[in-house]
DNA sequence: TATTGTTATACTCTATAACTATA
DNA sequence: TATAGTTATAGAGTATAACAATA
């Protein structure tokens, strides 16, 4: 029976599963838990380079370097805006676009897994007290449907 | 208003916040997530190394070296057990043990602060269902009170 | 021979500092 | 001068393969 203080030891814990199924489901696809990341918040809209460091918390130098990784195996692609020439727009490829969606719908399925056995109502809640973490401390979009009703980006 | 597939992201998120909160500690103390990591599993007693392979889900090559920049610092000891004198058993120091136990106390706090604004009700039932999660999937005790009555270690 | 741990090697991740190009 | 990104450099993390010591 959890005392109070044991929230702390689960949230760490659950974090932990998850970490693993995700990057378990990113070995599924040869792609690392960042280079995942990096294409999940991709997925449907290009992004600024420096946008991105602040959702992914990095620094500009390494994502560079992720990046130039991606767009090594061609999943990812830089596009100079023309009208600020200083930035860079980064988006994916048809393969990048197709890798990440399976790997999403992977994700997805894994971590659905996790709470099949939970009745519907204690599932629900829980989803719903999550959300409610997630917005108060305001976590950026870095995996979802972004474009869903009243959960937008960023 | 969550829709039943959200709750993957949600998790997704959640987890995020958890490593973001866990990172800004280890920062504090100047550990990387990983070191802290293994110095949590070790606090209360000491570990073989292919347990602890298992329980933080690495290569023995990896562990090694994570054990070596640790013990470096003088926060970790190594001792050859004399029954098996191939093995090697893991404990923190003294100067470890007080530093772990100050970045314990410290994720413990951050990550009560969280959940600080939710009703005490919903707060109870949140861990409930997070642990029976974590029981249901077998989440090693990688962070926690071993001791506690009803939560026993791996 | 099987098991425990380490060493060798290689690559990703990520930070800080310095640099380039554009505004 | 300020901003966006990259390059240079270095250390941590982690995997695979090969090795050493012990059982």
């Amino acid at each position: 029976m959890p005392d109070n203080s044991g929230i702390s030891a689960a949230l760490v814990r659950l974090s932990f599963l998850v970490q693993r199924l995700y990057a378990q489901a990113c070995s599924r696809h040869d792609l690392s838990p960042a280079q995942a990341q990096l294409m999940c918040v991709i997925k449907d809209q290009p992004r600024g380079m420096t946008e991105l460091t602040h959702m992914l918390g990095l620094e500009r130098p390494g994502l560079t370097g992720l990046a130039d990784r991606i767009e090594r195996r061609g999943l990812l692609r830089r596009e100079v805006r023309p009208n600020d020439r200083r930035t860079v727009m980064v988006s994916l490829t048809r393969t990048g676009k197709k890798v990440t969606e399976a790997f999403y719908a992977e994700v997805t399925a894994s971590l659905q897994g996790v709470v099949a056995h939970l009745p519907a109502d204690e599932r629900q809640q829980f989803e719903e007290t999550a959300f409610s973490i997630i917005m108060a401390e305001q976590v950026p979009a870095i995996f979802g449907d972004f474009e869903a009703a009243g959960r937008s980006a960023v």
